[in-house]
DNA sequence: CATCGCCTTCCTACCGTTCGTTAGGAATAA
DNA sequence: TTATTCCTAACGAACGGTAGGAAGGCGATG
């Protein structure tokens, strides 16, 4: 049980790292400290380590957006994940950049992802209705600069783009009170 | 003369999409119509390849950033060059998606490209002073974000995004008349 | 309690293929 | 003549994946 958990958590750090074809089966086992051939008994194939692991960090996303219910700290947890979670960093890199066998299912996922966002949006109540098509637009696209910058910025400009970002978001389209 | 270019046009094309480990010296040859040896002739390794393509890249890019003057159309003209240019492509995808030997190298010129993009903020006067930091910021994260939504997302979606972040953009930046 | 078979997990050894790259030669052009 | 550009042939290394067996845990059966 253990095993297969330590083999996802290697995989997803590696291919975030340095995408599907340029990491090796070789150098997953060799994190994991196991043979090449022992991954054989957890996975049928890279293609389907890969599948798997891609299904479940859309899947945490999905439950993340799903039970956050800040529209701030959404994003802002975004900084920690990605430094902490190998999962999360897996999510962004391959949803930027997935091998053709799966392109076409990611980019798919990754649309659901985003309408979730906008549909989190949608039900906000604090923005004016004829603001909100704008405001979700916006919202995804914040949310996809940030996702950019942690990929290969550094964390301080993530930092600021989020907080400058935010700022105007909050500015723009919140009525009344503010929210920090 | 010609066919240098025809190599470089179709490994451009290849490595941006299928990265640089995805994509083999077979496939490029194969493109341009001659046997994989032959590319040796014009370039001593793939590493050298995708480092000229790199190179001249940015360099496209910068000069395209120099001598652009309107804000707007740096960011607009990014949805057709996307489509017709392959070393635009290029430009977008291996700057998120970069082989380890050129990492630090792309991450440091694509940071140079930013910041000549933030120096356009401040050197335009219609942006009062005490916003222009945020003002380069956001322009950035636009930036940025047409950039990915090019890369996985639809035409018609980058041109909304570019469409509602201006307006956002113009109206919370921009004092005076109106911009286009 | 012992032991049998079974399943899981790991191993060594190796498969065929593809990778980037080189050797060496023919053709062309300056 | 010399340099350039293409070719065929082939290299060693690395790739994803398979065969086949050893070791260990597990429950069922005697």
């Amino acid at each position: 049980m253990k095993m297969k958990e330590k083999i996802k958590q290697e995989a997803a750090s590696l291919f975030a790292e340095h995408g599907y074809a340029g990491t090796s089966l070789a150098q997953i086992s060799e994190r994991v400290g196991i043979k090449k051939p022992s991954l054989y008994a957890h996975y049928k194939s890279k293609d389907h380590l890969f599948e798997v692991l891609a299904e479940e960090a859309f899947e945490a996303e999905q439950q993340r957006i799903a039970t956050t219910e800040d529209l701030y700290e959404l994003l802002s947890s975004m900084l920690h994940l990605y430094e902490q979670d190998a999962r999360f960093r897996f999510l962004v890199t391959s949803s930027f950049f997935s091998p053709d066998f799966l392109k076409k299912e990611i980019m798919a996922q990754y649309d659901v992802l985003l309408q979730s966002l906008e549909g989190k949006i949608y039900g906000f109540e604090r923005i004016p209705d004829d603001q909100k098509e704008d405001a979700a637009v916006m919202y995804t696209l914040i949310f996809d600069s940030i996702a950019v910058e942690l990929c290969y910025g550094t964390k301080k400009r993530s930092e600021k783009r989020l907080d400058t970002a935010w700022r105007v978001f909050t500015h723009y389209f919140l009525k009344e009170q503010e929210k920090k």
